[in-house]
DNA sequence: ATCATAACGCTTTTT
DNA sequence: GCGTTATGAT
């Protein structure tokens, strides 16, 4: 082949390739295309960051590596250059098109890549959910056997076939966090030491840590014994014996996951070549919150081919307190000799002044590559910042806010609040129910948090592992059976004697001294085990999930006080719905697999999406997603930045990223609110609105409604001098201190009187007649009976800005 | 065993 | 200020 037809070729591939991906600006379309060696993809908040993992996957999968090379496939003949030209002439010509693709496509291809030659990782699993759905839609069907999934899952998927090569069992069970807490907790008891001085949540930091940074037990305890204190010696001793009881357990937790996923690699060559082999190409995304086994799992996956693309934004690193290191983000292109970087800046969510904000936020930290995001889309409207006498006038105007919103045609749902810490929930609530809003708070408690699903759970889990001493201790007495805890202590040091299981100590109780009478009890107990363990086998699982409500009694327990138990009633009918979704979904069906899928996907919100409604949320769980209007609350120093980073550089510049992602939330109408004074943790505190305020240049901001404290507080409040200098002066000084004044007199209100009767129309909920006023405390409950709403219960003075007395 | 009272403590969270 | 948890009394 001659040179002239070799780059006539090269460049109708790229073209032809191109074509594909033209719906990809500039950046976008070279990150979809650079598919060889290491890749940085710095994807700045709303860049389509999502859109890029999908077309480069896609592109993949049709064009292999043809993008990023210059090879030439060999036997490539003047016609088929020929016939290249004429399909990229007719391109526009969808029948040319349709007819000429398949033949296209097999021309330019280079190595295409097989779909489980892709391992695509993702953090949660909302997240991997979404990419699979997408790729399906993109790819159909073939997509279903790429390897998209969270690292546990891609974990537990390489365990559960090679696990027995580090001496464990492959039918291993997973605990999760909750697990992990009892089982540290119940060591503390037996060892005898305090949960103060060892608090289980610290001490499983400390075991996290330990894991992340590959250190076995016995190598931590020999650390601690040559260098520690006594309180590490004492955490090291725990961790010895957490691990060692996981194993008797045959249980693994979740850092466990990736620790010996990472161990096998390391140790096991066989496993180590065959998955190198296998995964030509390695996506991770949200890169900036990856630990160190994350980082190392990714890194030994990819070495085979050396295909490691990383996606994440620096500036969005929030996550450090539960173990991600930025610097896997920031070391990326130094670990990665010849890595190429990849900046997308153009950002298709906000408005200019929204971005302009938090590029000024983010500006101040030190630590970041350096990004700028910007939109053709215009400026927009300038940001609001509200100073609220306190936390209910703060949550008040975020309410009116909406009302006036939504009465102008705005829907509930296009609206999310988002705070530091989820104790400033409280009063948002309070403020919403009070004017009717309807409103959903992200996070809290999770469906498998509940103490009967737990219980059901524990059943499932000791039928399909025996071993799980843990479990098992948790249903032996629930429902009751006369099972105490004096006899729950002879069990456990029975078993510890003989080195059995519980399971199997009560299998012969007879064989334990001192039980007595309950010995009889604990024979149905291990009889009923036993039956359970059989009928499991031969059973649908969602016919035996009835069976085992029914024949543990733990249904008639909840059932002898229906009204107090109702909720758990229904949670427990939920998780049969869950029981039959996986059947549907799953081809295996078996009890293992169910407890494998609900270990790892542990909130069910996305069962329950749908319901249209302003939404309440940390910064933290708002992390990806996008709003119309966004609030962000209490921005005042030692809420938010949090009093624990102030003094800390690092820990501030976390804060600020934490400012960044909020602000990259909105995008239309950003709303900044803080309080001159909070009650918080049931101490009143004043604090100074937030130092990132004053990072946001100040024609960005427009004040709303008072911007200094009011003076209608009927109480002695504190005042602050004429101009409201906490909002505008960069550095706080003494002179800015609150002092006290008395209160000057109540302004008077111009509100019209109602009274029950009347007809108004109300802007969010139309036509209405009062049909009952009490007064309150200088303000009035009314109730309404709205045409088509229904009744609504409101507060006079904050309800009569949105309404009018309309004529009979 | 079940209920009452006191005491504590309290960023952020996914798997 | 509130919700959870530990402890003690009946």
């Amino acid at each position: 082949m001659t040179n002239a037809m070799q780059t006539e070729f090269l460049k109708l591939r790229r073209a032809i390739i191109a074509e594909q991906f033209k719906t990809l600006n500039k950046k976008q379309q070279e990150a979809a295309l650079a598919t060889e060696g290491p890749l940085l993809l710095l994807a700045g908040a709303g860049s389509g960051k999502t859109t890029v993992l999908i077309n480069r996957i896609a592109n993949l999968m049709l064009f292999g590596s043809a993008s990023d090379t210059e090879d030439v496939p060999g036997g490539l003949t003047d016609s088929d250059i020929a016939f290249l030209r004429l399909y990229l002439d007719n391109i526009t010509d969808p029948t040319l098109r349709e007819a000429g693709e398949a033949k296209a496509h097999a021309l330019c291809t280079m190595h295409p890549v097989r779909p489980w030659e892709i391992l695509a990782i993702t953090f949660t699993n909302k997240a991997a959910d979404e990419l699979k759905h997408r790729l399906e839609k993109r790819l159909g069907d073939e997509a279903r056997d790429i390897w998209a999934m969270t690292f546990h899952s891609a974990c537990v998927r390489i365990l559960r076939r090679y696990i027995d090569r580090l001496g464990y069992d492959n039918g291993f069970t997973i605990y999760d966090s909750a697990d992990s807490q009892s089982l540290v907790k119940r060591i503390l008891t037996d060892l005898d030491l305090d949960d103060k001085t060892y608090p289980p949540r610290r001490i499983l930091g400390e075991i996290s840590r330990a894991k992340d940074a590959l250190l076995e037990p016995e190598a931590y305890q020999a650390a601690a014994e040559k260098e520690g204190d006594h309180r590490r010696r004492k955490t090291a001793e725990i961790y010895v014996e957490y691990a060692k009881r996981l194993r008797a357990a045959g249980a693994v937790d979740f850092d466990d996951l990736l620790f010996l996923t990472v161990k096998l690699l390391q140790t096991d060559e066989d496993v180590c070549r065959h998955y190198q082999r296998q995964f030509r190409y390695v996506l991770i995304d949200e890169y900036q919150d990856t630990n160190n086994l994350q980082y190392l799992f990714a890194t030994i996956l990819s070495e085979g081919h050396g295909n490691i693309c990383v996606v994440g934004d620096d500036d969005q690193s929030i996550y450090k307190f539960r173990g991600a290191t930025i610097q896997n983000i920031l070391d990326f292109e130094h670990q990665h000799p010849g890595a190429r970087t990849i900046r997308l800046e153009q950002n298709y969510r906000s408005t200019g002044h929204i971005l302009e904000a938090a590029n000024a936020v983010i500006k101040n930290n030190q630590g970041r590559k350096g990004k700028h995001l910007w939109t053709d889309q215009g400026q927009g409207d300038k940001l609001t910042h509200y100073v609220a006498r306190n936390g209910e006038d703060e949550a008040n105007y975020v309410a009116q806010c909406i009302l006036t919103h939504f009465g102008a045609g705005g829907s509930w749902s296009d609206h999310a609040v988002l705070y530091r810490m989820s104790a400033l929930s409280n009063q948002l609530e309070f403020a919403f129910k009070r004017n009717g809003i309807p409103y959903k708070v992200v996070g809290g408690m999770r469906f498998f948090d509940y103490a009967e699903i737990k219980d059901v759970l524990a059943y499932l889990a000791v039928l399909e592992n025996p071993a799980d001493d843990l479990r098992l201790l948790r249903i032996i007495n629930t429902p009751a059976r006369g099972i105490g805890q004096a006899t729950v202590e002879r069990l456990r040091e029975a078993a510890l004697r003989s080195g059995r299981t519980i399971y199997d100590t009560i299998q012969h109780p007879d064989e334990v001294p001192d039980l007595g009478r309950t010995a009889a009890k604990l024979k149905t107990f291990a009889a009923l085990l036993r039956d359970l363990r059989e009928k499991v086998q031969d059973m649908p699982l969602d016919a035996f999930y009835d069976h085992l409500l029914d024949a543990t009694g733990y249904l008639a327990m909840l059932k002898e006080k229906p009204d107090e138990n109702l909720a758990r009633i229904e949670h427990i009918q939920e998780l049969k719905s869950t029981i039959a979704g996986y059947i549907d979904r799953s081809e295996e069906k078996t009890l293992k697999g169910f407890l494998d899928e609900i270990a790892l996907y542990s909130d069910l919100d996305s069962l329950e999406a749908a319901e249209a409604g302003v939404v309440i949320m940390t910064m933290h769980s708002a992390k990806g997603l996008e709003f119309d209007h966004v609030y962000i609350v209490g921005l005042e120093e030692g809420i938010f930045p949090g009093y624990r980073s102030i003094g800390d550089t690092e820990e501030m510049e976390e804060e600020r990223r934490l400012c960044y992602v909020a602000l990259t939330r909105a995008k239309q109408k950003l709303h900044l609110t803080s309080a001159a004074q909070r009650m918080l943790f049931g101490r009143t505190t004043a604090n100074m609105p937030s130092r990132f305020l004053e990072e946001i240049p100040q024609d960005y901001i427009e004040k709303t409604g008072q911007t200094r404290p009011s003076y209608r507080d009927t109480r002695a409040d504190i005042v602050f001098d004429d101009e409201a200098p906490w909002a505008t002066q960069s550095e706080p000084t003494k002179s800015t201190a609150p002092r006290y004044r008395p209160t000057p007199p109540r302004a008077q209100s111009t509100l019209p009187t109602y009274q029950k009767g009347d007809t108004i129309t109300h802007k969010a909920f139309g036509k209405g007649t009062i049909t009952a006023l009490t007064p309150m405390g200088g303000d009035a409950l009314v109730e309404i009976a709205f045409e088509g709403v229904g009744t609504k219960r409101l507060m006079l003075k904050a309800a009569a800005q949105h309404m009018e007395k309309s004529e009979r």
